[in-house]
RNA sequence: GCCGAGGUGACGGAAUUGGUAGACGUACGAGACUUAAAAUCUCGAGACCGUAAGGUCGUGUGGGUUCGAUUCCCACCCUCGGCACCA
């Protein structure tokens, strides 16, 4: 008997599964279909740490797993190649950012192919192949075209010293990342596209898709959608605290008009327009100033955050008019108000908002109580006792309110007030301008007669030029403004002058639609207009079998963007008529992050990277899948741990003995006779691994999938005898874990097909049942004694039996048996007192 | 701060979702094999008291519900992910 020599093994699969391309997907198939996704990855000048295949292996499990079972699979992969890590490695050294995509791409590429992903390598896609963009700049102008795409004028991070824009990361405690120098938010036009206005269905439509709950509350709640009310305000001049002339007006969002006799003060955002307007009454308008500016160099977390006192200044010299009471209240501006939620104006209840009573210390102003609090157990807020109330109830202090309860005064305070209920939502239309040379252009002409053009089909896609340096400019602008020949073009409609937009994507933009172009990848590079392919019913056709992915694994951390951009996309196309399904993903699931050994994120610049390069060749690929499987739970973030990894390895090697085992004692003849007999608890305990196996997969428990396959190979080691149909039957449960030591062993033992092409094994009920049961015998709830008896005996059994126990009877000496419970074939719990 | 997840032996984790806490694996200890080491195999092991039988305690902290709580409820502490230009 030879040992389990991996390379060998590994390197000979691998071909053969890629000569006979068994884990290509076929496009028109009478199998069930099943479209299986993990995100692309994007491939930096690092390669791959062994963080990045966790998602890939558990989804190929499954994906091995439905093959298996008789469906067709599509799991393809491609790479999300724009993106500032490769720009910023041109603009250090000048070579080209697609010559080191390209670098990049093939070397990830071999090691995830060292990894044996059942990936079908043949629908591979890459974001930044002009035959792949075009689609993207294409779509884009679908979104021009149906008004979803405008500019309007957005914050950037501007660092004063390099006279560039700066990423949100690439600003680190307000100063520059590269520099060190100060950084502030400047104005700056951007493309936006307008995600708010299907906010309510991304919204609603959470309903029909299987996601993880708290991946369902993390997108509801980045949405935030919140009804409420939106209330004017008169701003009056006040001289020498006397009322004069109404010069402004303000509307507020509130979510709980009813607390509206409880506003003691208004609160602008420092950005707030109205400000303009009536900065001429504002008494103590260098303060203002001052205060705006400082709100400038804050970022919103900065601004909303911390356990700092809320900071804000008075405007002096004006004051506003409760509409319900009549009441002057002073106004002021306070960054923890955001100028783009709601409408950048607050009215402020400081009794039952947490902000709001934070605010208020030390700037002495007033409280007024106007929810009931007596009937609960908190007691007035007047008496200073705890936090401000939040919750609704019976109103107080409000007129001709009170009394009335929260919710119906929501409404008729709105009514009395002239105010109007709407609905809003946290989030914001998308920025999809960058000012940077990796990502795709946006195919836009500006022409000084015909405005905003949009760049003709024909002229699709628009290509990046060859540029010298890849640094954005000292204007705020891509380095693409610097190429003349490239921006100076004739309008397409007029044919005079124009210039190109000279704004790139981000790179969220190609991976809001990669899992449709796995589905149509070779029509990606015919020549034909998209305008014509895409509603063809070729494409539709190919969309038609696939659509919806059934079942996306991916990061936590792409919630509320990626995850929501796409679904956002999906839609929009879905009302063009050009995909079929309204959501794109079935079902989503999430992985957690693979650790450095310090339970710090693994990242280049701490260098605790680990390479799966030195891994697969020490302990070969199938000890790499089945231990970052076995690590821990698939859902969950888990530090690395070389010295674990043996086990991963030993059990490999086990599985190969016991394989030796059977082949050497000839059970291969037999095998084709008759089944041999095995042990009654060997044949259960198959039984049971079958469906364990079966269910932890589906529910992404490999870990414990896995465990149940040591337990079966613990008890085929210690049995004198197995019989060949049991072993194969636990390498079928391995092969989706184990791919090519599987079908090594498959094949030695004599079959000719591969393993992967074999049907999943099936489990007896019956088999499961017959085996007896443990009692646990309990009592007063302490775990006393024990006894096995058979399956399904009565509550008066279980209990007689408990009580005979000796190690039960010492402790009813001189007690009380006040109660039996019997839980069916499972436990006793005798209460005594 | 806000939203989401988590906290169990020396370590990674398991626990049929309210029913034997610590499966499986790593590291560790003892033994077998070996001239020896490695590898492999067998056995042991939560903590404390006890020669043992056995007992007490034990799932971040404090309280509660229950015959029974790692699991449910309340309060608190800590760690991780996201916060819109990293992907």
């Amino acid at each position: 008997m030879h040992g389990y020599d991996h390379k060998r093994i590994e390197k000979k699969w691998q071909k053969v599964w890629q000569q006979q391309r068994q884990y290509e997907a076929k496009d028109a198939s009478p199998k069930k279909k099943f479209y299986a996704l993990i995100e692309f990855p994007y491939p930096s000048g690092e390669g791959l740490h062994v963080g990045h295949p966790r998602p890939y292996i558990g989804m190929d499990i499954i994906a091995r797993k439905r093959r298996m079972e008789g469906y067709n699979v599509l799991y393809p992969i491609g790479w999300d190649a724009f993106g500032l890590p490769t720009e910023n490695y041109a603009v250090k050294t000048g070579i080209h950012p697609a010559l080191v995509t390209k670098r990049n791409t093939k070397n990830f590429k071999r090691q995830i192919q060292m990894l044996a992903i059942s990936f079908d390598w043949s629908r591979e896609i890459n974001t930044t192949d002009p035959s792949y963009y075009k689609w993207t700049q294409w779509m884009f102008l679908l979104f021009f075209k149906k008004g979803l795409a405008y500019k309007k004028k957005m914050p950037i991070n501007w660092c004063l010293s390099c006279r560039i824009g700066l990423a949100n990361e690439e600003v680190v405690d307000g100063t520059c990342e590269r520099c060190g120098g100060e950084t502030e938010r400047r104005e700056k036009e951007q493309w936006m596209l307008a995600i708010t206005k299907y906010a309510d269905r991304l919204d609603k439509d959470l309903d029909m898709v299987d996601y993880p709950s708290r991946i369902k509350a993390q997108q509801r709640n980045w949405i935030g959608k919140s009804n409420g009310s939106l209330i004017k305000f008169s701003i009056f001049n006040f001289q020498f605290s006397k009322k004069e002339e109404k010069i402004e007006e303000v509307e507020v969002f509130t979510t709980r008009p009813d607390t509206l006799f409880g506003v003691t003060y208004l609160v602008l955002s420092p950005e707030h327009p109205v400000l303009k307007n009536i900065e001429s009454r504002i008494s103590n308008l260098e303060e203002v100033r001052k205060y705006q500016n400082e709100a400038k160099r804050k970022t919103e977390i900065e601004r909303t955050g911390g356990e700092k006192e809320k900071t804000g200044v008075e405007l002096k010299g004006i004051k506003a008019i409760n509409p319900a009471n009549q009441d002057e209240i002073p106004i002021w501006i306070a960054d923890y108000v955001l100028s783009d939620y709601g409408t950048g104006a607050i009215m402020a209840v400081p009794a039952h908002d947490v902000r709001d009573f934070q605010f208020i210390s030390g700037k002495g102003l007033p409280l007024i109580e106007v929810i009931d609090t007596t009937t609960f157990k908190l007691g007035p807020i007047s008496t200073g006792k705890g936090w401000p109330y939040t919750g609704t109830g019976k109103l107080i202090n409000s007129g001709e309110f009170s009394g009335m309860d929260s919710e119906e005064a929501k409404k008729k305070i709105t009514e009395f007030v002239g105010g109007k209920i709407v609905t809003t939502y946290k989030l914001r239309d998308w920025v999809f301008s960058r000012q940077r040379y990796w990502g795709e252009p946006i195919p836009v002409i500006h022409c000084e007669r015909c405005g905003t053009v949009p760049v003709p089909e024909k002229d699709l896609p628009v290509k990046l030029p060859e540029v010298k340096n890849y640094a954005p400019t000292d204007t705020g602008e891509s380095p693409l403004a610097a190429i003349e020949s490239w921006v100076n073009v004739k309008c397409p409609k007029c044919k005079g002058p124009a210039r190109r937009e000279t704004d790139t994507m981000p790179n969220w933009a190609g991976s809001s639609w990669y899992y449709i172009a796995y589905c149509i990848s070779e029509n990606l590079k015919s020549q034909l207009p998209i305008s014509k392919q895409f509603p063809s019913s070729k494409i539709q056709k190919k969309l038609k079998h696939w659509l919806p992915v059934d079942w996306y694994n991916g990061g936590m951390e792409h919630t509320t963007l990626h995850l929501l951009y796409s679904r956002f996309w999906h839609k929009f196309l879905y009302d063009c008529g050009l995909v079929p399904t309204l959501e794109p993903y079935a079902k989503r699931t999430s992985h957690g992050l693979i650790l450095a050994e310090g339970g710090e994120k693994m990242s280049k610049s701490k260098g605790n990277v680990v390479n799966p390069d030195a891994v697969v060749k020490s302990y070969g690929a199938d000890s790499l899948r089945v231990y970052e499987m076995f690590m821990g739970p698939f859902e969950q973030a888990i530090s690395w741990n070389t010295d674990s990894l043996i086990g991963s390895r030993r059990f490999l090697e086990r599985v190969w003995k016991v394989g030796f085992r059977i082949k050497d004692l000839g059970f291969k003849k037999k095998e084709i006779s008759s089944p041999e007999p095995q042990s009654a608890p060997l044949t259960a305990l198959l039984h049971h691994t079958i469906k364990k196996v079966g269910e932890d997969i589906e529910l992404l428990k490999f870990n414990t999938a896995l465990s149940s396959l040591m337990i079966l190979l613990n008890a085929f080691e210690r049995e004198a005898s197995v019989s060949l149909s049991m072993y194969k039957t636990f390498l079928k449960l391995l092969a989706p874990f184990a791919p090519h030591m599987a079908e090594e062993v498959w094949a030695n033992l004599g079959s000719r097909k591969s393993i992967h092409l074999e049907p999943w094994p099936a489990y007896e009920e019956k088999a499961l049942t017959d085996t007896p049961v443990t009692i646990i015998a309990q009592v007063n709830g302490k775990t006393r004694g024990s006894f096995e008896t058979s399956r399904g005996r009565s509550k008066e059994e279980l209990g007689a039996a408990t009580l005979a126990l000796p190690s039960v009877k010492k402790w009813l000496d001189g007690k009380e048996v006040r109660d039996v419970i019997v839980v069916q074939d499972r436990l006793v719990n005798v209460v005594v007192s």
